[in-house]
RNA sequence: CGGGGCGUAACUCAGUUUGGUAGAGUGCUUGGUUUGGGACCAAGAUGCCGCAGGUUCAAGUCCUGUCGCCCCGACCA
């Protein structure tokens, strides 16, 4: 028991303070280290594989939806970023920017990226002039620099890597069906390979992105009940094509403006993984995007075969496609077992000298520490089936978490005790459509809109604020 | 940008009130004993005390300035 509280005592724990729990898990599951610049960090390598898997994934998502990678520059002149109103108000305070080319002043100074849908439309202008032309269906995974003032790993830092899709379509209709399309991806991905159930739905005008007529978002609840945005698709209508003069001719020989969108996820993803599955051992992994999905950790590892069985299983479920690991260190069983836990690999294999004897291993998963004896004539097809119940298992338990955490009021008053009572979640209220009592709303319970869900219930038929008539149910919450 | 906290060994921190040889635990290295939930013994290595001025015989400690980081708000992926 006394090693047993040594090991809670490493992390703080979620509940004494969250945001300090979340800070221990990035350093001591290795994921990131800071650096000399605020807001900029480190990805270690057990991070960044992360990343790589989840970039596998959705770009073999974003290819088998017909898109094409490019990559753009990451510096914009100030002339070209100032083209859109809208989207330059909404950027500007937030750009670094670039005044000097070794010892001479710039003519004009460049901003370090902080979105690239004014690069798109420059180079769109460049390409596009017939119907034929159409779509352009444009991806690209760079990093983006928005000076924040208040940063955290992952959630919100100066630098974060993401991938930005660009599309350019004839017909407002194509392009609202790929705004769909994406944010339909998203959540197929959130959902199927990172175990985290999101609410589909649209944002609110005074939410919307920049120079957007409408964007779109997952909306995910993390542990403590805050809502954290987890991904977004806009469309642009022909605003974009407008202000940037890009046209074609279509088949019946007239100028046109196409229709543009974009969308996007981060970085940002991983600290959302952190908050959905991590408890007080430390991250829980996912095992679609786990960059060790199966850590074998022989037992009495001196003993003789000990380690040559090991490496067996461990070849033998490498050859399976499993991402698996042997640590034969010299750090003791229990060591291990706490290290990997930190590190929220999905399964834990454990094999000794008794096991060898009986043909049989130990499987241990990390989200509910279940032993199973698994004999080695099965192995692949158990450690199969075990990383299949970790998904589940996730995917359930985070469910249950929202579930629990989401609140119907059909008054101010009912919202403010249901957050009191139950602490922070969504709240699903009637709204009328007005900027006003979004506001008001906000200021009077704490929570803003998240998202207008697609799926739409009827709580009641008038606005939670006002008493007006109610245009839409919308989900509230306390933001990332 | 407001409020709070903190910069001393790789990490966590003590030492600052009252100036006087730079400390502890963890980690690291070496050797030995251990090994089914963060083992034990012994020996060792590791410091521009954030940075720059100032006061003083003497500054980690006092004064002035400055930089950075963390947390909480407002804003944002």
């Amino acid at each position: 028991m006394a090693k047993n509280e040594k090991m809670v005592e490493a992390i703080t724990s979620m509940d004494e303070d969250f945001a300090k729990w979340y800070t221990d898990i990035v350093k001591k599951a290795e994921l990131i280290e800071y650096t000399s610049v605020k807001g900029c960090m480190v990805i270690r390598p057990y991070g960044y594989a992360i990343w790589e898997n989840m970039q596998r994934i959705l770009d073999g998502m974003f290819k088998e939806t017909g898109h094409e990678n490019v990559c753009m520059p990451m510096f914009i002149p100030e002339s070209l970023l100032n083209k859109e109103k809208d989207h330059v108000e909404g950027f500007a305070p937030e750009v670094a920017w670039v005044t000097y080319g070794g010892n001479e002043k710039l003519e004009e100074r460049l901003c370090v990226r902080p979105t690239s849908e004014t690069l798109f439309c420059e180079h769109y202008a460049n390409i596009v002039h017939s119907y034929r032309d159409l779509p352009k269906l444009y991806n690209q995974w760079v990093s983006v620099v928005r000076w924040e003032k208040t940063t955290r790993p992952f959630l919100r830092s100066r630098e974060f890597l993401w991938q930005e899709g660009h599309t350019i379509h004839a017909t407002a209709e194509e392009a609202i069906e790929e705004t769909e399309r994406m944010l339909n991806v998203y959540a197929k991905f959130c959902e199927e390979s990172l175990a985290m159930p999101v609410v589909k739905g649209r944002k609110t005008e005074s939410d919307k992105f920049a120079g957007a007529v409408a964007t779109y978002a997952i909306e995910a609840l993390m542990h403590d009940g805050k809502a954290l945005q987890a991904g977004t698709s806009h469309y642009f209508g022909d605003g974009f094509a407008k202000a940037f003069d890009i046209q074609y001719t279509d088949k019946d020989n007239t100028v046109k403006y196409p229709h543009q969108t974009s969308w996007g996820v981060t970085t940002r993803l991983i600290g959302a993984i952190i908050m959905t599955h991590g408890d007080d051992n430390g991250l829980v992994l996912p095992p679609a995007v786990a960059p060790v999905q199966v850590v074998v950790i022989p037992i009495a590892q001196h003993k003789e075969g000990v380690i040559e069985k090991a490496q067996e299983l461990c070849d033998r479920l490498k050859k399976a496609g499993f991402r698996v690991k042997l640590d034969a260190s010299e750090n003791t069983a229990g060591w291990k077992f706490s290290e990997y836990e930190m590190k929220g690999v999905p399964l834990r294999v454990e094999i000794g000298p008794k096991d060898i004897e009986s043909n049989q291993c130990v499987t241990v998963t990390r989200h509910d520490r279940k032993k199973t004896f698994v004999s080695l004539d099965n192995l692949e097809e158990a450690v199969k089936q075990e990383l299949k119940n970790v998904h589940d298992g996730l995917y359930a338990k985070a469910l249950e978490n929202r579930e629990k955490r989401t609140y119907s009021c059909a008054s101010i008053d009912e919202i403010k005790s249901a957050l009191e009572q139950n602490g922070d979640g969504f709240v699903k209220a009637m709204w009328c459509g007005d900027e006003e009592c979004e506001d008001k709303v906000k200021e009077l319970t704490g929570v803003g809109s998240r998202c207008i869900p697609f799926e739409q219930e009827n709580i009641s038929d008038k606005c939670v604020c006002c008493g007006k008539p109610a245009k839409h149910m919308v989900i509230w919450g306390k933001a990332y």
